[in-house]
DNA sequence: CGTCAATTTGATTAAATTCAATTTTCGTGG
DNA sequence: CCACGAAAATTGAATTTAATCAAATTGACG
């Protein structure tokens, strides 16, 4: 499974890739800034409120952000794969959202400051922020008007073009996170995965990820326009950048 | 309630402040370059789709941000009020979202290009767009795992904050609205206002604007912690800025 | 003042949650 | 590598919530 997960690094379906294309310059200039840091299982990479004065890139593994209410209602705000960028906090200064690693993960920091002296770098966190603001957007419209089917499906379809594969979605997460990220109950992903499975659009599970049948279909199932064209396109087989 | 409404486009509560404490230089050059632009009521400002070099300031009014799915279900992303910055497209080129303006609107137009020669309006820019994805991922949060009072509770309370003062809350917008933002049906809205008025919570409403009781009892009853002190701050009685 | 749209309210239905029991999977340690 | 215990997933039945349907009232605007 974590080989699979690795192997989407480098796909253009993980979003707000940081080094991609850069000149040896501002490559070295980067590595010069970047920390590096390795998190184990479940470990926390930080949490809602702490002060934030860098954003993190995920190298390996898988991680998730989440936002609890005070009674320990969570909502998983997205998960993260190799090449993604995430912790921006604006100049609020303070994290709004918690994340945790959902395996072992090796992670890159860069601080903010860096950006302020390299006009490269900032439009490329720019972009990693308004791709994930995008991202929000499209959780808004899945969670204020599909039906529990249509976000399973709709989730399916989103984690197939970022797995990279056409046959395979990496699934590294539990039910549980699903359903805390679709505003729904375990139970309900359950059936959702059962429909979509007797629909034919989906096969069975197996190491962490599930089979596909008829990804297109996915997206069909999910209330959306379908789309053609905008499956996996792979980048570089073999990514080997500071991300 | 016009009235109300300008009145906030000066307050802090405003999100995506652009020209805030600009410099005389700085203020020129952006005059320079923004567009000016006036539209009716349920006229559009863009629309999903369009290619967007530019993002929007809302100088006076009402607009709202909304997606849709092919079959109609709208979902509206944003209510906008003067001072807010919105339209950011990222490196897609074409707007995730459609626009329209809920009373008459002034609104000014930033060409993305102005941002690459002026560092700072970039930083501004930058800004607004971490604003408009925190704000977001609120609505995941509010979509996700809170139930219907709980949603036109929050819903209240954060339209509280951003109209600025402590009696009223600026409503120019419609039930259905107000449901398509919060994942609701109108009658829902209508129960749902009903019993926080059953709560004492909330009065009358009178010239879209409604009276408020308990401001901070609202972000209770919405699930969320009760801070103090995010209350309306102001920060110039009188805006005579760009946006 | 009249017309149409929007809101309110009640009754019914549908969807997802909750509760509960069972099976399967996973992680740990031998 | 296998076996064991705990956690997670599955499935069914009952309950709850919000949607839907329908009717009455209010409000907006020419």
């Amino acid at each position: 499974m974590l080989a699979l997960i690795d192997a989407c690094q480098a796909r253009a379906t993980a979003r707000g890739r940081l080094c991609a294309c850069l000149d040896p310059t501002a490559f070295g200039r980067l590595r010069q800034v970047a920390g590096d840091l390795r998190v184990a299982r479940g470990a926390a990479i930080f949490a809602e409120g702490e002060s934030a004065d860098g954003v993190f890139g995920l190298r390996q593994g898988v991680a998730m952000m989440f936002r609890r209410l005070p009674d320990g209602r969570r909502q998983v705000l997205d998960f993260l794969y190799p090449g993604d960028l995430f912790g921006f906090a604006g100049d609020y200064g303070s994290h709004p959202a918690s994340a945790v690693a959902l395996t072992r993960a090796s992670l890159c920091r860069i601080p903010l400051a860096a950006a302020r002296d390299d006009a490269e770098l900032a439009e490329r966190l720019n972009n990693a922020a308004l791709r994930a603001l995008d991202a929000a957007l499209r959780g808004l419209l899945r969670l204020g008007r599909m039906n529990a089917t249509e976000r399973v499906a709709d989730f399916l379809h989103e984690s197939w073009l970022r797995t990279g594969r056409p046959d395979l979605i990496a699934l590294p997460m539990k039910a549980r996170d699903i359903a805390d990220h679709l505003g729904l109950r375990p139970e309900t992903i359950s059936r959702a995965f059962a429909q979509l499975r007797r629909l034919g659009l989906i096969g069975e599970i197996e190491d962490n990820a599930l089979a596909v049948i008829d990804g297109d279909g996915l997206r069909c199932a999910s209330g959306l326009p379908a789309r053609t064209g905008e499956s996996m396109r792979i980048v570089n087989g073999n990514h080997k950048g500071l991300i």
